[in-house]
RNA sequence: GGGCGAUUAGCUCAGGGGGAGAGCGCUUGCUUCACACGCAAGAGGUCGCAGGUUCAAGACCUGCAUCGCCCACCA
């Protein structure tokens, strides 16, 4: 499990993600900033996770051929990925698609860093609406409302923008409005992006340095920016002064954080008669998902990659197909996000992860160079940066060699979205890369799908010159059994492990394929979990029923093969129809999984194994295992070996742990089920002759079971029974298994032949073999029947026959039916209703046999 | 506000034009020699509502209701 929800599939991560979550799962980095962390902390956590997971970070690091400089709190990988990093870096840059900028970032005022969205978590929270009255220059006693949910950035408003075709404002378009408790005049200006005739007043102040829109509408209409607050959110000195607010107002604003600036300026505009009211307004607060804490957005100055040129070819690709998502629907999602992608900030101001290739003279900076302490300092956007692989030995412009580095490292997602080829060695050219780039498939959640999936598609095409992957497969979130979204937060996580330690790995691994249908959640619940446990209990015990029955430890065989002439006549009816219905499971298995149909194979698995498999196969291949003397038991025993290692080989994706033990303990060729060949169809193994033969035999077996249930028979008592029928095919298919079916069914004596039984004996049932042939089977319940039971069952089964019936004749009797359908259609509903009617005159039969003086 | 999805058996969910399905739960009967984490049988559903398309709709179309998710934003 990975962040709140997604399952994560092992093998995806990758060293900045797992770097970043480990670090800061194990630290709970709760609202702690650079300064308070210590080195001792840090590295004691590091030992704690080692006793619980068995490894460390820097043992997993290593691994991926990093090095760490704990002292300094900040570890770089020099080989590998960070080579990597900083190569891409570079020549972006070099390109023009990095830049370093003032702009509007989210900000978290405790952590100190510029927060990317997925970073940012809402919360609904009830906020107010004020209605500020702004005074026209040229006529004070005329006023302008606008309505705002922070009064207090109104001070650092530089303009106020009416939509151009509102009648109620546009001939003020032009004017200028006195910026209440300033001494500033601001334009009044027509924009139909920002403002919203409906909402509010209509009218709208705009404040471009601590709103997002408002940043933007600053930009179209050339007006400066006002920061009043600073990076701890506080009210800025500088920024009051700036802002030219009233000196009174000033003082008791000077260090206030937003919610003590709020109350000021409201209470400051009553006492000015401008605050015409306050309205109730839920709205949603971004936070920071660390720490909690409000997110402002902050002016300062970040790295940006411009995005438009990387993402157009990004779209493209998957636009023609040659990226495809599944499921489908996620592919509007990715274009939709990408076709208005917005510049990306990659700088962070944490202290893990890849520090920025960056440099600034010393010499050359003096001014923007801000040293606040020993260890802290700031580099203003005048800065010039001096971008480069290595640390520069002097200066271009005066010669000098005294550098400071730029302190931000990057978003975890810069090096993410490398992951395709910089594990693979780039930028050399290596055996792996062209091995294995562009892979096939890569398995992912849908909450990182822009983050890291747009990005590694983009970085892809722009640095290998093709697709990162072909396949995108979007799987479902896990949600609880109430469908809440897990979150830490909430407590409702279902820890995997301890998942696991109830009902095994397999189990759990097998619930999450079975329930992950296309383009839904999965709730999981226990239940589901434990079927699946008993399911792989099931396999374990039909294991040990085939090992307790093969007289040598290493009897039998492992390959099917398609049949020969000799072979043919070896295989009994039973091994050719568990081939054939074996061989038609691994068809739809197979084609199931290429469909990335992962809930599909598995409920075919399911059931075929319990249902099928265990069910009847198992069952139908007792008499000839227990015949000692019986020639059969030979072959039956080597197709017992070779039909359960294919299952094993089928079912090993969903269950590895299970079906390698028990393939390790079964006769065997080969190392590991894990490198085992996956089955695959084989067309000559179909059967269609033993598959309808075995459904004879198991449609009188069900039948006998269905009376024996209905009266309540115990399977102790013996019962005899007479099948009737005029078919000679199944009768011969009948005579052949004739003992099979009585030891199945549990009878004593079974005659089979045209001739009815005399007397009649009592419990009867129509039987309906494939293709509409029907026969009708007699037990002889002499002494047991209960006549109202019996005639109940027959009842039962004809009402669902005339109901049955009923549809059947509707349609035929329909002309328009007759005449439009499809021909195979109407076929098969005549087909049909001619077997409700055969079926229905020999159970109306019987019943009239049934009718007390009928029965002699 | 824009988009997506869901609504089917008591619960969790499959099924996407031609006789309503699975698992769990429930009822009944089984100390059947692989398995009671089992075997056998069974009960249980006008497939959210209203229109429409069609010979035929749980499925396709339109609208509505309820629930959920994503994105944007709420000045």
């Amino acid at each position: 499990m990975r962040g709140n929800n997604t399952l994560w599939v092992p093998g995806t991560d990758h060293a900045g993600i797992a770097t970043q979550n480990v670090v800061e799962k194990q630290l709970q980095l709760e609202g702690a900033t650079r300064e308070t962390i210590g080195r001792a902390r840090f590295v004691q956590r590091v030992w704690e996770w080692k006793a619980e997971s068995g490894s460390t970070i820097i043992e997993q690091l290593k691994r991926l051929g990093a090095s760490c400089d704990w002292t300094r709190l900040r570890f770089t990988m020099d080989e590998g990925l960070s080579r990597a990093v900083r190569e891409v870096f570079v020549r972006l840059y070099q390109e023009g698609l990095i830049y370093r900028g003032k702009r509007l970032i989210n900000w978290c005022p405790r952590c100190l860093t510029a927060l990317s969205d997925i970073e940012v978590q809402h919360e609904d929270v009830s906020g107010k609406l004020y209605y500020i009255e702004y005074p026209l220059a040229n006529d004070q006693k005329k006023r302008l409302t606008i309505a705002t949910t922070r009064p207090e950035t109104m001070l650092g408003d530089t303009a106020v923008a009416v939509h151009p075709e509102d009648p109620r404002y546009n001939s003020l378009i032009g004017h200028r409005v006195l910026l209440p408790l300033t001494r500033r005049e601001i334009p009044i200006v027509g924009d139909s992006v920002l403002v919203d005739r409906e909402f509010g007043t209509g009218a709208v102040k705009i404040t471009p340095a601590h709103d997002f829109n408002d940043f933007e509408a600053g930009l179209r209409h050339h007006l400066p920016r006002v920061a009043l607050f600073d990076h701890h959110a506080r009210m800025d000195p500088a920024g009051l002064q700036e802002a030219q607010v009233a000196e009174d107002v000033r003082q008791h604003l000077a260090g206030q954080t937003t919610d003590g600036a709020r109350a000021m300026v409201v209470e400051a505009l009553k006492k000015a008669g401008l605050l015409q009211k306050i309205e109730d307004h839920p709205m949603a607060l971004g936070k920071c998902y660390r720490c909690k804490t409000v997110v402002e957005p902050y002016l300062s100055p970040q790295w940006f990659v411009k995005i438009q040129p990387l993402a157009e070819p990004a779209i493209k690709a998957v636009e023609s197909g040659q990226i495809r998502m599944i499921p489908e629907q996620w592919t509007n999602n990715y274009l939709g996000w990408m076709r208005e992608i917005k510049d990306w900030c990659i700088s962070r101001q944490i202290w893990w992860g890849h520090q920025i290739p960056a440099w600034y003279c010393k010499h050359c900076n003096e001014s923007a160079i801000v040293i606040s302490s020993a260890k802290t300092y700031t580099i203003s956007s005048e800065a010039k940066p001096l971008v480069s692989l290595q640390a520069p030995t002097h200066c271009p412009d005066c010669g000098q060699h005294d550098f400071i580095r730029d302190p931000d490292v990057l978003d975890t997602w810069f090096s993410s979205a490398l992951w395709p080829f910089s594990t693979l060695g780039w930028p050399d050219d290596t055996p792996e890369l062209k091995k294995y780039y562009p892979t096939s498939t890569l398995v992912t959640g849908f909450d990182i799908l822009f983050f890291w999936v747009a990005r590694m598609i983009m970085m892809g095409l722009k640095f290998m010159g093709q697709i990162p992957f072909r396949d995108v497969y979007i799987h479902a979130l896990v949600r609880d059994a109430e469908g809440q979204k897990m979150s830490k937060s909430k407590g409702n996580v279902i820890d995997p492990l301890t998942i696991m330690d109830k009902y095994g790995t397999d189990a759990l691994r097998f619930t999450l394929a079975a329930m992950a249908s296309p383009g839904r959640d999965i709730k999981l619940s226990e239940e589901r979990i434990e079927g699946y446990r008993n399911f792989a209990n099931k396999l374990w015990n039909a294991a040990r029923f085939i090992q307790m029955n093969l007289q040598a430890p290493h009897e039998g065989g492992v390959e099917i093969t398609p049949r020969d002439a000799a072979m043919d006549a070896e295989r009994s009816v039973v091994d050719h129809w568990i081939l054939s219905r074996l061989n038609r499971c691994i068809g739809e298995v197979n084609f199931f999984l290429e469909a990335y149909r992962f809930d599909e194979a598995a409920n075919r698995l399911y059931h075929f194994i319990w249902h099928e498999y265990c069910d009847w196969y198992l069952e139908l291949v007792k008499p000839a295992l227990f015949d000692k003397e019986g020639s059969g038991a030979a072959g039956t025993r080597t197709m017992l070996v070779a039909t359960f290692d294919t299952l094993l080989r089928l079912v090993h994706p969903f269950m590895p742990f299970i079906t390698e033990e028990i393939w390790q303990a079964m006769p065997h060729a080969g190392e590991s089920l894990m490198i085992a060949t996956y089955p695959a169809p084989q067309a000559a193994l179909h059967n269609e002759r033993s598959e309808q033969e075995v459904e004879s035999i198991q449609k009188v077996v069900s039948t006998v079971r269905d009376i024996r249930g209905v009266q309540g028979i115990p399977p102790s008592r013996k019962l005899d029974a007479v099948i009737d029928i005029a078919d000679n095919e199944i009768t011969k298919h009948l005579q052949t298994h004739r003992l099979l079916i009585m030891t199945l069914a549990g009878l004593t004596q079974l005659t089979i032949g045209k001739e009815l039984p005399s007397p009649p004996l009592a419990a009867t049932a129509a039987m309906v073999f494939s293709e509409g042939r029907i026969g009708q089977l007699f037990i002889n319940l002499t002494g047991i029947i209960d006549l109202d039971k019996e005639t109940a069952r027959i009842n039962k089964r004809l009402h669902e026959l005339t109901v049955q019936m009923e549809q059947t004749q509707k349609k035929l009797s329909n002309p328009e039916f007759v005449a439009k359908v499809p021909p195979d259609v109407l076929e098969k509903t005549r087909a049909k209703h001619q077997e409700f009617l055969l079926e229905r005159d020999k159970l109306d039969a019987q019943r009239k046999r049934l009718q007390p003086g009928a029965a002699t």
